[in-house]
DNA sequence: TGAGACGGTTCCACATAAGAACCAATATGT
DNA sequence: ACATATTGGTTCTTATGTGGAACCGTCTCA
C-alpha cells in the first residue's frame, strides 16, 4: 500500500496522519502556534528548504488546517494562520511536547515551560476522560466499533465468530 | 537542514518526532496499542511492505519504544512489545484519534469508540492542566524558557532584548 | 537606477519508498 | 523421506520524495 492511500482506511488515526504525517508538517504547525506566520520566518526558524516549505503550506492550506489571509496589497503578500481545525491539533502538540519533555530529556531540563493563565502554575497537560474526568490510561479504555465500522462487525458475527478478543479485528480501525 | 538533524533541536516536539514522525511510525504503535505484536500481523493490517515494516521496527526498538521479546526458542522468534516509554505515546494517540474523528469524518460516524472501564462510559479524551484540572486551551497557556533554554535566555537579555513578545525567540524551543 | 524584501518556482543529484522475489530455520502433513 | 507451510526477515529494481542552490517577479526605499 502507498502512504498516499492511508486516508482511505476507516481509522482516524490513519486520517488524521494523513493531513499532519509528513516529516516537517507538525513543526510547521507547532511554529504556527507559536506565533509564526510568514513564509520566510517558517523557513528561518525551521531550516526547512523553501521547496518543500511550499509544499507544506500549500497541503495544509488545503486540507484547511492553514488559511492564507493577505496582510498587505501592492505588493500582494499573504500569511498563514491556523484555523479552528488546526488549533484542533493543540492536543496532539502537546502531547508530542510532553512526551518529548519526559522521554527524549538530556539532562538539562526541559526546552519549555507552560504556565496556565487560568490558575498561574507550570502545567503538564494530562489526558483525561471527557465523562468523568480522570486521568485516561491505555488498560482502562476498551475500544469497540462505531457507527463507521457497523457493516464489518455484522461480517464477522455473519461468519460465527465472536466480537470480543479480537485484537486485529481493528486492523481497519482506531 | 535535513530531516536527521531535528533531534538536534532544543525542542521537545522535533526530538519526539525524531520517533515517531516517520511515515508508517504511528500507525505501527496504534496497532501495537491494540494489541498486534508480531512481524507478520503488523504487515497484514497495515499493509506496509515487509521492508520498511522491518526497517520501522527495528528503529522504534532503537528508540526504546518497544522491545523484542522471544515467545518460541527452536525456532527462536519474538514479538515486539511496547515499553513503558511506548505506553507512554498513548496521549499522542487518542489526540490524533479524536481530531480524526472530529474532522475528517465522512459523515458515517467514527470507526472506533472508547469505553472508559472505570466509569463505563464512551468517552472523547481532553487535555487538562495538571494543576487545576481545567481543559487546556491554547490562548491560556503561556509558553516560556525552560532550564534547556537559559542561556538562549541570557543571550537575548545581553542584547537588551525583551523576553516577552518575541514569537521567533522560541525557534529553537517548545 | 540599483539594492533589498518577500514569496515563491525550477533544476539537479541523492535518499527513501513500494513491490516483488528470494532466503533460512523449523514444523507439519503424507 | 519429501513437499509444503509458517515466521521473520533480506535483496533487488524502479518510482517517488528530499535537500541545496539558483533563479524570478513584484514591489519599496534610497
Amino acid at each position: 500500500m502507498r502512504w498516499d492511500d492511508i486516508d482511505k482506511q476507516v481509522c482516524s488515526v490513519a486520517r488524521a496522519l494523513s493531513v499532519v504525517g509528513e516529516r516537517w508538517t507538525m513543526l510547521i504547525i507547532r511554529d504556527a502556534f507559536l506565533g509564526t506566520r510568514r513564509f520566510d520566518q517558517f523557513q528561518a526558524n525551521l531550516g526547512i528548504t523553501r521547496h518543500r516549505l511550499s509544499e507544506r503550506l500549500g497541503k495544509l492550506v488545503e486540507s484547511g488546517v492553514l488559511v492564507k489571509v493577505p496582510y498587505s496589497e501592492r505588493p500582494l503578500r499573504h500569511e498563514y494562520r491556523l484555523t479552528r481545525k488546526g488549533l484542533g491539533l493543540y492536543p496532539v502538540l502537546m502531547s508530542l511536547a510532553r512526551w518529548g519533555d519526559e522521554w527524549m530529556d538530556r539532562g538539562e531540563g526541559v526546552p519549555l515551560e507552560y504556565v496556565h493563565l487560568k490558575c498561574g502554575r507550570t502545567t503538564r497537560p494530562v489526558l483525561t476522560c471527557s465523562e468523568c474526568g480522570e486521568p485516561l490510561r491505555p488498560q482502562e479504555v476498551r475500544p469497540q466499533l462505531g457507527p463507521a465500522l457497523q457493516p464489518l462487525a455484522a461480517e464477522i458475527e455473519a461468519a460465527g465468530e465472536s466480537l470480543e478478543d479480537i485484537p486485529p479485528l481493528f486492523k481497519r480501525s482506531m
